[in-house]
Order: structure tokens, then C-alpha cells, then sequence
DNA sequence: ATTTATCTTGACCGTTTGGTCAGGTTAAAA
DNA sequence: TTTTAACCTGACCAAACGGTCAAGATAAAT
């Protein structure tokens, strides 16, 4: 519950840099918040934003309801605030899209980083699935701006890839929005996929056999053979 | 607002079938239901179940929020109303899929009537998100039995293919998987798609094209040439 | 013309909602 | 030890929630 408490106690008094002046304190401030987020992530993973209460991710993240207005001012700032985390993680995925060499391996890699994404956090991807069904009122802004501008980049570069006769005429706009909603459906529409597979998620080794039968289906459907 | 009320009027005497006795009565019961569904099933698409409410469907229906229960006993009885009506309208989609002639045909109808569904019929589509997203709970039974069972007869046929020769060998479920996804994001996430289109929707040229490129990188993708 | 059945809706009810706050506990600083 | 600053939370509030109901309006049947 409390950790860090006591590793500090050991250290030489001069200040190393983390403090252990109020280390007990930005611990426990830090494990809270810490709970609180990953409640509300899953919470408004399930029930959007309008269908989240504040009461649940309290329940969920085991402290009282007044705790969580205590870290967290409002139920939109602490809902923009998982927004901001879960963009910084997709931001992460899509620098594996960068200018190395060969076509086939820059699309494979970015094809299993979005897929190992879906795997490692569901949550966030369902949470900006319900903000995107909604209309992405809160996030319009990021994406006209941000990623707007990394998928025209993309764009530019597959259109590259088209000229320059390494790959089949294809639109890649129609190219990424195919890679976005199957890398994302193993994540949102997990519940469906575990009732089609005898209501067991699927182990790992289903999962990467998934991963590189997607990754084989769209390089040969775009033409390439990495 | 009452329409049908003077045209049964000019029919003869006698009774042609469809009744002239409880006409206008009838014709209001069948406006009003329907004006409520639609709005029901919009608001249920943008919010999901918990996030919706009975006084902004009725006011989207533009009747008083007690008409709305005069109706509909119950929020959860609307919902369920409009599951079945979007399960309806998934297997004539799923009637495409039939054991006709070329792999690559069928495939591509498949595909074209999913795609058709999506920009039809969107806030179906969303709604179906939704209910997924949370974890299926309405609607595990009709996945785990009717969805399932025609999903599995066509991994049947698919493997079919594969053992004839017709097409590559690839996991028949993950095939499907990617075109559930991909035909769905069109509607899904169109929000997301209208804005990367410079906020505008799709126009009926680029919805045409974006059809053809996801039937062409699929068919080619699995080694099917149509 | 009268009765009957259906449609309509403002007002209301108990519960849940996001958010507040006073008064408490705990730990760091003086 | 005392003071101070941060953390904690039961109890509370106004607004919004799903749902009810009585009383009235409308139209079909008698």
C-alpha cells in the first residue's frame, strides 16, 4: 500500500535528487492517483463519458468518492487527463511508422506495434473508440492537428512508395483505416472475439498467429512481399 | 404528423385488408413508434445504454418524455427493441454470404453488402459498438448461438477454399475479423474519417472507392483474384 | 348521442448523479 | 513539542435520472 516508505530512510542524507524530504507523501499521492487513473481508464472504457459515474471508479479504485474529487477537480479533467495518456501511447505506436528502408518492414512493424497496443491496453483503445462513436467532442482538436498531420505525412510517404513503383496503386487513405480498425478490433471488440473463440480470450499464441496473419493479408493485398 | 387519414378514405366499401376501421388510430400508434425508434436509436449510438436518456430521446422525437414510456414500458425494453431490429437488418448482410459459385464473388458481395450497411444505417452500427465495447451483456446469447453459428458455418466454407486450393491458407476467423472491422469503421469511426477528409462525410464517389479498395486489398490479400 | 378505448401530457416521486464541505487524521517542518 | 500543510471522508446538496399517474383529449364503436 504505502511503498517507498521505508527505501528512502536508507539513503545518505545528503539529497541525493528524489527527495525523501516528503517521500511518504508524493508516495501516497502518487499511489493514489496512480488507482484512481486506472479505475477511470477501464470505468469510461465501459460506459463512455456520459455513462461513467464518478461513484464507480471510486468503488473501483477502493477510495471513498470525495477522494477522487480530492486529486481530480472535476469528472471532464480527470477524463481529459487519461485522454492525454492514452494519445501519448499512441503517439508511441505510430513513430514505428518512421522513413527506414523496405516498405514491407516499416507497414509490418507499425501493423504489430498497433496490434501489440490493442493487446497491452484495451482500455484505452475501447475509451477512444466511445470518443470517436460520440463524435469526438473532446478531441476533435488533436485529431485535425496532431494526427491529421502524421497520417497525411504517411500518406505522402506510401504515395512515394506507389511512384516509385514498390507497391500496387492503392489509396492510402483506404490503406490506414484498414490497419486502424483491425489492429483496434482485437482490442474493442475483444468481448465478441472471446465468445467466438468458446468464451476464451485469446492465449498468446492465437494472438500472434492473428498479428501475422493480419500483417500477411494487407502487405500481399497492397503488394508487397516483405 | 397524421398522415394516412384521408387516403384510406377514397378506398371502396369494401374491406380491401388493410383495415380502414382503425386507420388514423393505427397510423398514429405506427408514426409515433417509429419517430421514437429512430431517435432511440441515435441517442443509444451516440450514448450507449447507460449514457442515454429517455428525456433526450424524447425530446430528439420531439414527443413528451411520458409518451416515450407510453410506448416503451421501459428504457431497457426500447433498447432491446432496437438490438433486434439492427440483428435484423446484420443477417440480410449475412445472407450475402451464400455458397454461390466463385470464393472470390462471394467474398466481394460479402464485403460490398457490409460496407452498403455501414453507410446506411450507421448509428446500428455504433449501437452494435457500444454493446460489444461494454462487454455484451444484452446480447451474448444471440452472439454466443446465432451470430456464432453462422460465423463457424463460414469458416466451413472458407476452409473449404483453402483445401481446394482456391485461395491461400490463412485463419478463416482472422479473414473475417478484418473485414468486421474494417466495413464497420466506415461507420464507427466516421467521425474520425471526416475530419482526416477535411471535414467533410465521405461524398458517394469516395465512399465508392474506398468500397473497391478494401474488396480489392482483401481478395488480393488472401490470394483471391475476382 | 353516448359509450368505450386509445392517445396525450404536466406534474410528480424516489433514486442517482456530479460536486461540496466541514471537521478530522497524519506526517513533514519548525 | 508545536505548528503547519497535506490528506481523508461521512454527510450533504441541487440537478438530473427512470418511471408513474391522474386527468384530459381524441376518435372509434354502439
Amino acid at each position: 500500500m504505502t511503498p517507498l516508505k521505508t527505501g528512502s530512510k536508507t539513503d545518505s542524507k545528503t539529497a541525493v535528487k528524489p527527495a525523501q524530504n516528503g517521500a511518504h507523501k508524493a508516495a501516497i499521492r502518487q499511489e493514489n492517483e496512480e488507482q484512481i487513473l486506472a479505475a477511470a481508464e477501464k470505468v469510461f472504457a465501459d460506459y463512455g463519458f456520459k455513462g461513467a459515474t464518478t461513484a464507480l471508479i471510486a468503488e473501483v479504485a477502493n477510495v471513498p468518492k470525495a477522494n477522487v474529487h480530492y486529486y481530480f477537480s472535476t469528472k471532464e479533467a480527470l477524463y481529459r487527463r487519461i485522454m492525454e495518456d492514452v494519445c501519448d501511447h499512441w503517439l508511441e505506436a505510430a513513430m514505428t511508422f518512421d522513413n527506414s528502408a523496405d516498405p514491407a518492414i516499416i507497414l509490418r512493424g507499425y501493423i504489430e506495434a498497433k496490434m501489440d497496443l490493442s493487446r497491452a491496453r484495451p482500455y484505452g483503445s475501447r475509451l477512444w473508440a466511445h470518443e470517436i462513436i460520440r463524435g469526438a467532442k473532446f478531441s476533435s482538436d488533436y485529431i485535425s492537428t496532431t494526427v491529421k498531420n502524421w497520417l497525411d505525412s504517411r500518406v505522402v510517404v506510401i504515395r512515394g512508395w506507389i511512384t516509385e513503383g514498390k507497391m500496387d496503386h492503392i489509396e492510402p487513405y483506404s490503406l490506414m483505416y484498414m490497419i486502424f480498425a483491425t489492429t483496434q478490433h482485437y482490442a474493442d471488440f475483444g468481448a465478441q472475439i472471446e465468445i467466438f473463440n468458446n468464451d476464451q480470450p485469446l492465449s498468446e499464441t492465437q494472438f500472434a498467429e492473428a498479428k501475422e496473419n493480419v500483417v500477411r493479408i494487407i502487405l500481399k493485398g497492397v503488394g508487397l512481399n516483405g
